[in-house]
DNA sequence: CGCGACGTTGATTTGCCTCAACGATTGTGG
DNA sequence: CCACAATCGTTGAGGCAAATCAACGTCGCG
């Protein structure tokens, strides 16, 4: 059976991993379907699990007290998506993770998960590399935020990803990259004419 | 004795450590004294080393081509310094890590981190909860980055951190929460004249 | 003492936001 | 299957937060 191949294949690609190993993560792995503008973490609930996207699009974001939003992170294929904060710290959320199209993914819930980790290294050792890399990702974005100007952070982001650059609505997208929705319009027109 | 006293207390905020585990920690643990101006970390070289901070105040910070510079973290006792993208790659360091006062730092050479995580979970263990708490605080200074005005950002860092407001040029400050030398100053006067 | 690094202040400019109006597309109930 | 509403993107006019530029004061240090 070819059940949960891609989350293997994923961890496969950080550490070695046994027909065992593949068995106990199989046993807390929570198969889940969600349909487009379902939410899956919610302000005020913890955030029990983290989400592995075996397909679909998903973002997660805050609402600021002036009404306005801003995402966090999307996630599409082969990603994980949480409120990560609260997941780890166990405290109620304060960001929405949302489904940006029918979708289906991976859960696992935390105490399962740190359960798998102290009995087996393994698994300790695969969610460091996962976090160490994320922690990575995330300071090359605030240089990005600190550096750049709206249209350099757009091309690049386009350059990155353009999966998500076309599966995603464009204001949620200005509201990844810390713009507002009408002056990435303009940007993306200005930058269609230098080509 | 009470050698690196200070380092196992931090880890036992995390794990159980026993004396053995010391023992195998303190093997790899480098004491090293640096001056005031001094680099440990330098562009285009390997980041070889994480870096725990006993004494002394130190920046890592990024020159863009215009000269801009941008600061991605400061450290204080008690933290973790190093440029940890080229650390966990182990590719060349596009950021300076600088000593902003004469200090003393504990170093642990990478290859050696990773055998004694793969030798000892308990460790594993820790370095995965320190890279999960760094992400979660990455993502709350992104969040801070795209929904508060530079005045907001000033004011929350200097009840976080007053400490490092105090032992740090204001113009470092500056880059770190992404506003010029000269807005801080406008924004800090006008924040004593309300209260 | 004198020089360089740092902070301050004011005048001016600008990148991006706000607000408002208008198409285009999607989806939904009758 | 169409009408209508809701959602999303575009465009333009005007405004504001923060940057830039320039000049000056101050302090620590060689």
């Amino acid at each position: 059976m070819n059940e949960n191949q891609t989350i293997f294949a994923n961890i496969r690609r950080h550490v070695d991993l046994s027909a065992e190993d593949e068995g106990a993560l199989s046993a807390i792995l929570m198969k889940r379907r969600v349909k487009k503008r379902q939410f899956i973490v919610q302000p005020g609930f913890v955030c029990a699990h983290q989400s592995y996207v075996e397909k679909g699009a998903f973002r997660a974001y805050f609402i600021h007290k002036n009404g306005a939003e801003h995402t966090i992170q999307f996630a599409i294929e082969d990603w994980f998506i949480s409120d990560f904060n609260s997941y780890i710290s166990q405290t109620p959320a304060s960001l929405f993770v949302e489904a940006l199209e029918d979708g289906l993914i991976m859960q696992m819930e935390y105490n399962a998960v740190e359960m798998l980790c102290a009995q087996n290294p393994i698994f300790e050792r695969y969610f460091r590399m996962i976090a160490q890399k994320s922690f990575a990702f995330a300071q090359r974005r605030i240089l990005s935020n600190l550096g750049q100007t709206a249209a350099e952070r757009f091309r690049d982001f386009n350059k990155l990803y353009p999966e998500i650059v076309r599966r995603v609505p464009q204001y949620m997208l200005a509201s990844y990259l810390g713009m507002t929705p009408e002056f990435l319009s303009k940007t993306r027109k200005s930058l269609n004419r230098e080509s």
